[in-house]
RNA sequence: GGCGACGUGGCCAAGUGGUUAAGGCGGGGGUCUGCAAAACCCCUAUCGUCGGUUCGAUUCCGACCGUCGCCUCCA
């Protein structure tokens, strides 16, 4: 498949280096519940690993938590805990919010706090290297040895530190340069370093994890565009300048960001979509369908419109999918949307591409259902393609409700009515389910209900 | 100020130098149904503006208008 890079602005051919595809995708800070933008991010780079393992590569998924920073740091000392409490929590929601998203568990997720050996071990081999220095009680990284610095922002480093927002700190050298390690203040968790007490800054957790659990070159490096200045641009600088091997990422895979109608996501506006909110209204299949409706490298706008769209739009894949048909004719052809799906996939994972195919192939679908068709092969292909795309297409559960009973009940009451002619008592049955949240179905061979 | 992206039907959103500009949602008309729902069929765009290149541009180039992102908190 070919895959746009961030670094060359081409579509680059993924070739892996060798049996497995090394794929790292930056992981979240858990200081924080997660938003809608964080889905995105993560169902994309889901669909990645999905086509990937479809097509027949072994992929080596690394995600790290960076459980160790100012603002976790910060949010424990106003709830009166402690960091790795606080980071605890908060994985353990990434997890149920990844899991409910039908997101695959990466191969493996590093803890920046776990790696602290590794890192202090490359922030000496920097300082060993002339790559880094230690002022005060802190280390940093001179940025000003590693030429092509800011070359995926592309722009040179006085072009990157012409904005005003450098941090003007005495300790460096110079204001682009930035910390390895952090020496720590009173009360802020720790760890012992040939610099003293301190922790790792934010940007070598990443190279430390992807060194230790990939190796010094990688086939796929992800995550949003918002990282990649200063974080990528850092981690490029750091690996390379430790490892001495470039280039440290073969291809650079940014994910536009995901807004609301309106203003982006800040946490200051208050306008934060949780995941947990946005899957009880939309569901998962809703919510991926959204996401994956446009190009992961478009910005893409969440409204309540746009989301109930989608939302819709998994229904009828659903329906499409589960509704059982009864012909005995002809196969329901599918090799036509299958090619078209996968593609698409090829092309830069060209997600909207791949849902035209499947919405064509539901079309088909109920076409031959309608026709007398055989359409069960059909179906499972287009269960296997909804897969690739992470869309489960279950079956409305009815199991589960307490009303269930009662439900059936007034069902079987009202094919009675219908069978005697009295529609309109029918219709009032109907009617008052439907005012419940129930809605009724008459088909051929009986009627079936569900939720909503 | 610097860098970058985008502007396609009512909404969302693909795509292409030249046959019919995907798909979803919505809307209109039909078929089916006791009526609905679902499903199916039909209809619903000349691609921001102005120039240029070209035999031919929505697709390439330039200008302009508009929207937006990043510039060390950020998926």
């Amino acid at each position: 498949m070919r895959i746009t890079d961030t670094l060359s602005q081409r579509k680059e051919a993924l070739t892996p280096m060798g049996d497995e595809v090394l794929i790292y995708v930056c992981g979240v800070t858990p200081y924080a519940e997660g938003h809608i933008g964080h889905a995105m991010s993560y169902i994309v780079f889901d669909v990645l690993r999905r086509f990937l393992e479809f097509q027949g590569f072994k992929v080596r998924h690394v995600q790290n938590f960076t459980d160790i920073d100012d603002r976790l740091i910060d949010r424990a000392a106003q709830r009166g805990t402690t960091v790795t409490e606080l980071a605890g929590r908060y994985i353990d929601d990434y997890f149920r919010d990844m899991d409910d998203l039908n997101v695959m568990r990466a191969t493996i997720y590093p803890r920046a706090t776990e790696e602290v050996p590794q890192i202090i071990e490359i922030v000496q081999g920097l300082i060993d290297k002339g790559y880094a220095y230690q002022s005060g009680s802190d280390v940093f990284y001179r940025v000003r040895m590693k030429e092509n610095y800011g070359a995926l922002k592309h722009q040179s480093l006085d072009e990157l530190i012409a904005g005003a927002r450098v941090e003007v700190d005495e300790l460096k050298e110079f204001p682009g340069d930035f910390a390895l390690w952090k020496g720590a203040k009173p009360g802020e968790p720790a760890w012992e370093s040939p610099w003293g007490a301190g922790r790792p800054g934010w940007h070598i957790e990443c190279s430390a994890m992807s060194l230790r659990y990939l190796g010094p070159q990688i086939d796929i490096h992800g995550g949003g565009e918002d990282l990649i200045f200063p974080h990528h641009t850092n981690e490029i600088a750091q690996t390379e300048a430790y490892t001495g091997k470039q280039p440290f990422v073969r291809i650079w895979m940014h994910n536009a960001h995901l807004r609301l109608a309106g203003a982006k996501m800040s946490k200051s506006l208050g306008n934060i979509l949780s995941i947990r909110d946005a899957l009880e209204r939309w569901g998962a299949d809703g919510l991926r369908l959204f996401v994956l409706g446009s190009h992961y490298r478009s910005p893409l706008t969440a409204s309540d419109e746009a989301l109930d769209a989608a939302k819709r739009g998994a229904e009828r894949l659903k329906a499409a999918a589960r509704i059982p048909g009864a012909g005995s004719g002809r196969e329901v052809e599918t090799t036509v949307c299958r090619a078209r799906f996968v593609e698409a996939l090829e092309d830069d994972l060209n997600t909207p591409q791949a849902l035209a195919a499947l919405f064509d192939l539901a079309k088909e679908i109920n076409r031959g259902r309608d026709d007398g068709a055989t359409i069960e092969r059909a179906q499972s292909t287009l269960l296997e393609m909804a897969e690739i795309l992470g869309l489960r297409l279950e079956e409305s559960s009815t199991a589960g409700i307490a009303a269930e009973p009662f439900v059936e009940l007034l069902v079987e009451i009202r094919r009675g009515l219908r069978s005697a002619k009295q529609f309109q008592l029918a219709d009032r049955v109907r009617e008052g389910l439907a005012a419940l949240g129930i809605t009724l179905e008459d088909a051929p061979n009986g009627t079936t209900w569900k939720r909503g």
